[in-house]
DNA sequence: CATATAAGTGGAGGGTTCCTCCGTTTAGCG
DNA sequence: CGCTAAACGGAGGAACCCTCCACTTATATG
C-alpha cells in the first residue's frame, strides 16, 4: 500500500515531542491559511507569525519552502485517495466517474499548490502513486465491464484528467464539456 | 482579427524613439535567455545586466515581472498561429491533427512561461484569442467534412489539449497516447 | 521528585533581490 | 545649433531569505 508508505512517511517527520508537534500542526494550518490567500510565495516569516512560532522553527521542520507545501499538499491527496473507497458501491462506470470527478474538483482548487510543488519530489511521487492505487481498482472493474477500452491505465487516464482540470480562467461549465469529451475518448472500444 | 489586435499592442508598447527602442529589444532577449536558463524567477537585475541596461530602463519598459514574461510569451504565441496556416493545405482531419500536435509541442516547451505569468492578464486573453482564431478554420473544415462532433468550439478543443500538453513528470510517449485518447474523443459523433 | 540532557526554540543579522526616486544624458525637431 | 521632452542609470530603503547560536523545556532516569 502506497498510502502507508506516505502516510508512514508523514508520520515519520512529524515531531516526537508535545511542544515541536503542536508547533508542526501550527506551521502546517499557518501555512494552508496563507497558501490559500496569497499564493505559494507567501513570506515565510509571514507563516512562521501566523502559527506563533520563530522563524528557525518553520526552517527545522521544513527546510525548504516546497517541503512546506508538499505537507500541505499530502493532507489534501490523502481525501481524494479515501474518496475512491466511497464510490465502491455505485456501478462501474460511474464509480469511475464519479472519483475522476472528485479527482478534477480537487485538482482544479488546489492547482496553486500542484504548481509551486517539485515534480519530481518523492513526496510528489509518493502522492501519484498513492492516486494511481486508490484508482486502479475503479478502472479495473470497468475495464472488466467492458466498458472502458482496455489499451489504458489508470496513469494514463488520472493524468488526462489532471491535466484538464488544471486548465486555467474556465468556468465550471466549459471544464465539465471538455471532460465530457475526454472521457467519451476513454469510453470507445480500442 | 485578433493576431492584428495582439501584433497592435506590442507594437503600441514599442518605444518610439531610437535608443529607447534598442534598449527594449535587447531587454526581450536578454528576458527570453534568462528565463529559459533560470526559470521566470529570474533575478530582474540579471536580465538588465544582461541588456547592458540600467535596473530603471527595465522597470520603465515593463513595470512588473509578469509584464516581461508576457512579451516574451507573445512571440512565441504568434509563432503557433502561423503554423495553421502552413498546415492549410493538408486534408481536414490531418491538418487539425498537425495544428494541434504543433500547439502541444509549443505549450510542452514553454510551460515554464505559461506557468508564470497570469492567465487574466489582457495579453494572455489576447493571445488565446488570437489561438482560437488561428485554429477556427481548421477545425470547421474537420467538422464540415463530418470527422468531428459538432458539439464542440474551437476553445474547448485547445484548452482540451493544452492540459494534456501541460502535464508535467510524464514521457512524450505517454502524453501521445494520452492526446490520442481525448482526440478519439474528439472525432466521435455526437 | 530532582535533575541531566537532548531536543526544541526564537530572533538577530548578513546577504540578496525588489523597486522607486531623482539628477544626468541624449535623441530628434525646429 | 540649441531646446526640450524623453530616456537613462544607479543609489538606497524595504522586504525577504536563511543560518547560527545562546537560551528554554520536555522527558527519561536514578
Amino acid at each position: 500500500m502506497t498510502e502507508t508508505t506516505t502516510l508512514a512517511e508523514l508520520a515519520l517527520r512529524r515531531p516526537s515531542r508535545a511542544d515541536a508537534r503542536r508547533n508542526y500542526d501550527s506551521l502546517i494550518g499557518a501555512a494552508r491559511n496563507s497558501f490559500a490567500e496569497l499564493g505559494t510565495e507567501a513570506p515565510l516569516e509571514e507563516i512562521a507569525r501566523r502559527a506563533d512560532v520563530g522563524i528557525a522553527t518553520l526552517y527545522r521542520n521544513f527546510p525548504t519552502r516546497e517541503a512546506l507545501i508538499e505537507s500541505v499538499y499530502l493532507e489534501e491527496v490523502l481525501a481524494v485517495c479515501n474518496a475512491a473507497g466511497e464510490v465502491a458501491h455505485l456501478e462501474p462506470w460511474e464509480a469511475l466517474l464519479a472519483w475522476l470527478r472528485r479527482v478534477v474538483t480537487y485538482v482544479g482548487a488546489k492547482r496553486v499548490l500542484v504548481e509551486g510543488l517539485n515534480r519530481d519530489s518523492n513526496t510528489f511521487k509518493a502522492c501519484r502513486l498513492g492516486l494511481y492505487e486508490a484508482g486502479a481498482p475503479l478502472l479495473e472493474r470497468a475495464q472488466a465491464a467492458k466498458l472502458v477500452r482496455p489499451d489504458v491505465a489508470i496513469d494514463d487516464v488520472i493524468r488526462l484528467v489532471a491535466g484538464i482540470a488544471g486548465i486555467g480562467s474556465t468556468t465550471e461549465e466549459q471544464r465539465d464539456r471538455i471532460l465530457a469529451i475526454a472521457l467519451d475518448g476513454l469510453k470507445r472500444a480500442a
